[in-house]
DNA sequence: CTTGACTCTGTATTCGGGGACAGGGTTTAT
DNA sequence: ATAAACCCTGTCCCCGAATACAGAGTCAAG
């Protein structure tokens, strides 16, 4: 009644059985306990944890930083000062990603929509000289 | 005088030399001549070349994308309906990002802000509940 | 009691994007 | 003419994040 396979975790959190294997041996699921025969039982909450992980990943959080974040959240106290820290860091970098996907974004616009429509010179799209200038970062 | 070794390239660009030829062996830059004795010389615009590929790939560019913007770039004469079908579709990738970026931002600032200064229960901070609710996406 | 679906462990493979290194040839300075 | 500093090719190794597979054990149905 309580307790779930691999497979049903895996189907509900939509991926498959080597990947919750996987995060488990990352330490991002709790070890979970076993039938006397060794099959693993999983309580419902690690598919919310995997959704967690999913979603954090879409964002660029690797599986290490993502680690840490659910650490903070296993530990019922915790220093938050250290998560803070943790979190505007990463702040940081996403502002930073943000600004130049923007710059991006406004690069293949003009070019998307300053050249002309159909066949001619890219070099009439002077935009994308813009891009050649100066070093990366 | 005219023409660069793989090194002055590589200095000049801030990448090693593997990745050069490793660059050349994917198609990103044109394969340069060579003199007697088989030493690669370089026109300097390879430097610009390969800072525009780090840059396109700090956004999350792929190898294989760049290719074809390049691709789009030397051919001066292209059928430039369908570099802006490419960088339509780009555009909405990032887009999309840029959201989850932002959400992401204002999830972790909550978290940062919001959060009690020092030691106390991460509970106290519903908003990382958020994070686990409902599917990846 | 056998078959099929499921699970286990462990190892190997993939993919992107390079880095490291071996074993050799070349160019430049001394 | 020899050492240092280059360059070449080729192959293997690294990381992250899985995925695949081999070989074995287990469970439920007929």
């Amino acid at each position: 009644m309580n307790g779930l396979s691999i497979k049903e975790v895996a189907k509900a959190a939509n991926v498959n059985k080597e990947t919750i294997r996987y995060y488990e041996s990352r330490g991002l699921i709790p070890i979970p306990p076993r039938t006397e025969s060794g099959y693993r039982i999983f309580p419902k909450e690690t598919i919310k944890r995997i959704n967690f992980i999913k979603h954090a990943q879409e964002l660029d959080f690797t599986l290490e930083e993502i680690k840490k974040l659910l650490e903070a959240y296993d530990e019922e106290i915790v220093d938050l000062r250290e998560i803070k820290e943790f979190t505007t860091q990463k702040i940081k970098e996403i502002e930073f990603k943000i600004r130049d996907l923007q710059n991006m974004k406004r690069v293949l616009f003009n070019l998307a929509e300053k050249c002309p429509d159909s066949k001619a010179s890219i070099f009439e799209c002077p935009l994308i000289q813009k891009f050649t200038e100066g070093g990366s970062k």
